[in-house]
DNA sequence: ATTATATATGAACAGTTGTTAATTTAAACT
DNA sequence: AGTTTAAATTAACAACTGTTCATATATAAT
């Protein structure tokens, strides 16, 4: 047990956890070092015993923006494929999921408030927030429309209508919860895209 | 002719064409007065003579953003509903423009970096962004499903449905053009997004 | 207890920030 | 001409930035 994952409340921990705060609500240029060092009760000079620089704090950080909990591996998606409906809804599910969730919602906001200021974060969202999304529904859709579960089209263009939506809702909530306004006219926007999409595509 | 419109080369013109520039690049923490001021060959304190201070310069830029070049009355509305296809082909089309538009593009940009510093284009962002195009699109759904040249449902949901994928393929036309990366993959993603969300209303 | 190591502090650094004031230069009006 | 008005410059301000360094204070190892 040297491996000191979950979460030794080392000072480190405590500043990666002020800084995660701190940038995924004002940002990088609007996040101080010394304002972080003060949320936790030490002089600035101190984190400069845990990190390199400011950057490197911010790298720790944003590691973790694009750590996604869904998992489907090729095997999977066949199975949940074959269930038609049940895979895009299992898949909105998950993202709704991380769109509510507390940490998640940090990072999807650093995402987009770095978004155009960070070109690697640019790219990695491309590769990690789109192009893999739509290859693992993309997949889907083509062995639905193997098995006439769905209309026949193009399964590619299919996965970029279903992503795109999930996206816009999952920005729209992030905008209302940051204002901390209610979300209640889009708690259920996540289930009715799921049931318009199927409609639209069910065979 | 005392209305300075179309675009007397004044001081304060050159100022607010630099920042434009410079605010939807780096934005407005990212900017500073010097950098303006160099940009159009003043000192800083020159920009004192102009405008207040940094805000208000900000503030007269960013007024250009919701200012769309769409406008639908309601009796166009009506009209184009009729036609079916037409009407959201022609809507989409315009969102392209908007999209490829340099200064457009520039408004979009600034835009998406302050979103998440800026709560008044937080608000501007939803209802003038989203609100006002769900709506038109809805009317538009209502007035063909009354006419059955869609199939029945919630307008609402269609609206929803096609302006967030409308949406999400700016912010990616966006983000590749702010990097200069080639938008061939994109470039008919407009047309294919009318092509097969008509496929799935149509009647 | 003594040494070694890790972590904190205070002070200072060289830059940058937005903004103001006094002053000079340029343009417009009488 | 001279006088008023507008727009530029130089200089400075106080505040804040990231970072370094010498020093002090703990903690751990011998």
């Amino acid at each position: 047990m040297n491996t000191q994952h979950h979460k030794k409340n080392t000072t480190k921990q405590k500043i990666l956890k002020a800084a995660t705060a701190l940038f995924s609500e004002y940002g990088y240029k609007g996040t101080s070092v010394r304002k972080i060092a003060s949320e936790i009760g030490i002089k600035q000079s101190a984190l400069y015993n845990h990190f390199k620089n400011k950057e490197n704090i911010f790298l720790e950080v944003s590691k973790d923006i694009f750590t996604t909990p869904f998992s489907f591996d090729d095997e999977e998606i066949k199975q949940n494929a074959l269930k038609g409906k049940a895979f895009i809804s299992k898949f909105a599910q998950q993202y709704k999921l991380l769109t509510f969730d507390k940490n998640s919602e940090k990072m999807f906001r650093l995402l987009m408030i770095e978004l155009l200021q960070n070109r690697e974060l640019r790219e990695q969202f491309m590769s990690e927030f789109h192009d893999k999304n739509v290859k693992i529904l993309a997949e889907g859709f083509f062995i639905m429309m193997q098995n006439s579960l769905v209309r026949s089209g193009d399964p590619m263009i299919m996965a970029y209508e279903f992503i795109s939506t999930l996206f816009y809702i999952r920005l729209q909530v992030t905008l209302l919860r940051f204002d901390s306004k209610s979300t209640d006219m889009l708690s259920t926007q996540f289930e009715k895209h799921v049931d318009y999409f199927w409609e639209s595509i069910k065979v």
